[in-house]
DNA sequence: ATTTATGCAAATCATTTGCACATAG
DNA sequence: CTATGTGCAAATGATTTGCATAAAT
């Protein structure tokens, strides 16, 4: 089971690294390489990026918009996203480590990271007070 | 656009305190209902589950796996998730306000809320350090 | 030569929606 | 009565998979 390089790869990894501080989905991605590169599935592109995730090249990044999302890099940061356009970005807050200490001590699970992602309205949704819950 | 009280809403609500402490999926609530209710349909499941959101009271979980999910209540907490079996387990760990003023800092959003999800194994998988990435 | 990777299309799976009928207020 | 809610089936959308072929080692 050891793996290749392919040209699909290093195609996707680069296009992957073009959206750094963005957080596209797999879609938004295969878009993006389809310019230029018409000949890669779609199918290929969800598969390379699950498996660079594997080989801790990118990370997922979990926004409640409960789609897949992936970043390149895995520096351990967090995320706001709005609520009603669904805008991702990154928050340079320090990593809370401390948090799973407590998470441990309390459920008993070895915690090996965690998520914070925090939600609420954008600069731009903050007006337009007419979609909201 | 007041809403009604149907007998289809509560057996929903009633079925989502059978699963106090649980996080269900809802074809998981659907299948559920459905043994004492054949004739509710999945669709109505899904759109009073989000209904109860809206009515506060329920909340939505947002755990790793990217799919629905809800549980009973709109009080606020953490979860850890074991990322081989994928149990999630409620973290009884105060709630971080501060965080949130600290985001709200940095980006500018208005920050409602935010979700933290510890990973890690819980303490039946930490034995079989078998199918880890 | 051997085995992993890709492309395509079909299959899945979760969730949403249109519409006619039922029913709460 | 009259608008909201429901069931059904079809529509959507995202992601996965089977399989034959291409390409990497």
């Amino acid at each position: 089971m050891k793996k290749r390089n392919t040209l699909q790869k290093s195609i996707i990894l680069d296009a992957l690294k073009d959206f750094m501080g963005k957080h596209p989905t797999p879609n938004e991605v295969y878009e993006y390489v389809h310019e230029k590169h018409p000949s890669i599935s779609r199918a290929t592109v969800f598969r390379v990026l699950a498996g660079e995730v594997e080989d801790g090249e990118a990370q997922r990044v979990y926004a409640p918009d409960s789609s897949l999302r992936y970043e390149y890099g895995t520096r351990k940061h967090y995320h706001v996203s709005c609520r009603v356009c669904g805008k991702v970005e990154d928050v340079e807050m320090p990593y809370q480590y401390g948090l799973e200490e407590i998470a441990e001590g309390l459920n008993g699970f070895k915690v090996e990271r965690h998520i914070v992602e925090f939600i609420g309205l954008c600069p731009d949704c903050v007006g337009n007070e007419s979609e909201n819950i």
